[in-house]
DNA sequence: TTGATTATACTCAACTAGAGCATAATAGGG
DNA sequence: CCCTATTATGCTCTAGTTGAGTATAATCAA
């Protein structure tokens, strides 16, 4: 243990920003919450009268958009002095966190403040089969990356990597790998946010870029929802209190970026007893009306409880 | 975007320390690292000098132990001003890690530095059936902490988060759950811990306490581990260049603190393609020798690959 | 009345996971 | 050398899960 009066000197060149991934879903539209005319997350100093890290991101977020916060999850921590934009001298500890909330909020919250995150990612959203984007820009320029590398053992290091993420060759897209795939973009240095440090590539991914880090933690919390989504009740969080089994599918499919078999989707969420009928029936926009469902809290309280992969 | 300058002041009243889960497997004994006689995690701050939080965790704890670290992960990182024993004119931030190293480094670690983890946990190890301590001593203990809740409905929702964390009820066991098992534990008053600040339990739960939340966060290491294992190949940043395939299911084993189906889990293993044969064989202590497997590093490059399940 | 659209019930085959049986190869004691 | 204990290793069987498709039911609009 070291002695920590010692260091008091050095310890106290040290400041903690809280950033939130704030996630919502209106009628199946996968948005984030940002300022800064999308170019960052909402982010604010922990302070001293904060009683934990969590009540002190629920307290701002909640003053700023006027709506109550369901879930919280924390993120990840990171202090990297090259990933930071600011001086050396003293340092910033960044905690960041994912928070889902059921409605988009109107009030405090400027209009074009909630995005939908795929203007961030384009390459993600593949409900609507493979976006163009991957075959035109990305396979081709992370081609050129790899061939760029010195050794040919190094080369073909880097196309599996490339492959791996982006499900050439065969090799099938897996929705997960969010944060990998944005990782390797900007290691192959083809996001804006690499181009600032590193040499420009010739022809950039597009993609809408973020201030420092905020990209990459957006990704984080994108991967982050869409492998929990898969063992954990979360989505409700994003649900009106009564919807169809369709708009469920919905919102997991906008939240994943893929889609899913329909009737498979409304077995494993009945089979797993997540939901309960209310009764009612939706006036439906077209087609057969669909029974109305409630979440069945119970479910969090019989804990290892699936979700909805 | 909240202005920093004006904040300085508070700001600069935090400190950050690193705290590590340094976990070791040597011949299938589950063991971490300790300080102070076991009464703590290893810790240090972090310093200005440090490139990023990981590199300064891989250079005082490569410095302390003699060894390289393999595998690192963050685990969480929290603020509380109730938890921590500091006073609370200015907060520390404490940010956990999870660390892996192959074997039980001797030199600059004094003996007893690591310890086998259920001494912590004594109710965690179900190798040899369920520790007799769960129903002669926690099971009682709950039941009374449940039915000292004040309705009927509160009751029964205590008893019901007992039941499914230490699997009362033909609920069966589940070993993931070793931070929620610690948590409640600490709620009923029953660990020592939980003791220092509210009123003392009549009787507590054996098992070794720590310093401040160092358990809590052991427990944590302990959970991660636990499901890391099943969907990445992690098991292997513990064991030796060569080893037997029990010899791999025993490190599993020890970790998760149930056993498995061996036959299954050597299908498991092989139809993963996660080893490969070293063409030697084992000198064994007893019965047929078996063949000395190492582990395949090319799979870490196929990514989405499945663990030890 | 017909066609489009969505809801909902079932079926089927492939695969996975849990459990057990059988046989092989070694050591040690008689 | 044979018997027994012990561990290694191969194989089977069954139940459950998963991916994909077929069939039928309600509604609306033309």
């Amino acid at each position: 243990m070291a002695k920590h009066s010692e260091r008091q000197q050095e310890r106290h060149a040290i400041g903690a920003d809280l950033i939130a991934v704030l996630v919502a879903a209106p009628n199946g539209n996968p948005v984030v919450l940002t300022i800064k005319d999308a170019t960052a997350l909402p982010s604010g100093p922990f302070e001293l009268g904060h009683r934990s890290l969590q009540s002190g991101l629920r307290d701002w977020v909640e003053q700023q958009t006027g709506h109550p916060l369901g879930y919280i999850e924390q993120l990840y921590t990171f202090a990297d002095r090259d990933r930071s934009g600011e001086d050396s001298s003293r340092r910033v500890i960044s905690i960041s966190y994912l928070g889902l909330t059921r409605e988009e909020p109107s009030r405090a919250t400027p209009p074009g403040s909630w995005r939908n995150w795929y203007e961030f990612f384009p390459w993600e959203d593949h409900r609507y089969g493979a976006p163009p984007v991957i075959v035109d820009v990305i396979e081709p320029a992370l081609r050129r990356w790899a061939d760029a590398a010195g050794h040919e053992e190094k080369r073909s290091k880097r196309w599996q990597r490339a492959a791996v993420c982006f499900g050439f060759d065969e090799r099938g897209w897996n929705e997960e790998l969010t944060l990998q795939r944005y990782e390797l973009l900007y290691e192959a240095g083809l996001v804006e946010e690499a181009a600032r440090t590193k040499e420009p590539a010739v022809q950039l991914v597009p993609g809408r870029a973020m201030d420092g880090d905020h990209r990459r933690i957006l990704a984080t919390g994108i991967a982050r929802l869409r492998t929990k989504i898969k063992y954990r009740p979360v989505v409700f969080e994003l649900m009106p209190p009564a919807f169809t089994l369709l708009q469920l599918q919905r919102a997991v499919e906008a939240l994943a970026g893929v889609t899913v078999h329909k009737q498979n989707f409304r077995r494993l969420i009945e089979q797993q007893d997540l939901v309960e009928e209310t009764g009612q029936m939706s006036s439906e926009t077209g087609g057969r009306p669909a029974k109305l469902f409630r979440f069945r809290h119970a479910v969090l309280d019989e804990l290892p409880v699936a979700g909805t992969k």
